[in-house]
DNA sequence: TTTCTAACA
DNA sequence: TGTTAGTA
């Protein structure tokens, strides 16, 4: 298929196809015409990339990560071992990310003098 | 018409 | 990421 049919059945643009490729996250074929030529699979990676980018993954993670996940699953625990403590890591990257945000939001209660609300 | 690349907003 | 230009 073409880039603007998997753009329209993964719910991005050919522009984040082009630029997913550009990392290295994709590599469809080329039509004779130059035309990229993408196959069911891609989709299914489109989806993925879409999921690890919203878990907040930059590209060369992702790029690394993708050839882990099987085309039926969201899973990659079975798949491959090295790559989890990688990912540990990240997730401890994370919280602490999140830790120091809880951290500036309390003092920003105490200067506003506001009891804490949840959002 | 659709897609391509490259560059600019 | 969107958009634009000039092509094939």
């Amino acid at each position: 298929m073409r880039i603007s049919e998997l753009a329209r059945r993964t719910g991005t643009s050919p522009r984040a196809l082009r630029y997913y490729e550009e990392k290295s996250l994709l590599r469809p074929d080329r039509s004779a015409s130059g035309y990229r030529d993408y196959d069911e699979r891609a989709a299914q990676a489109v989806r993925h990339i879409q999921l690890l980018l919203s878990a907040g993954l930059g590209t060369s993670v992702i790029a690394e990560i993708l050839p882990c996940i099987p085309d039926d699953t969201t899973v990659l625990a079975p798949t491959c071992p090295e790559l989890l403590d990688g990912l540990a890591e990240e997730r401890v990257r994370i919280t602490r990310s999140i830790d120091k945000l809880a951290a500036a939001r309390d003092i920003l209660d105490q200067l506003l003098q506001t009891r804490p609300v949840r959002d």
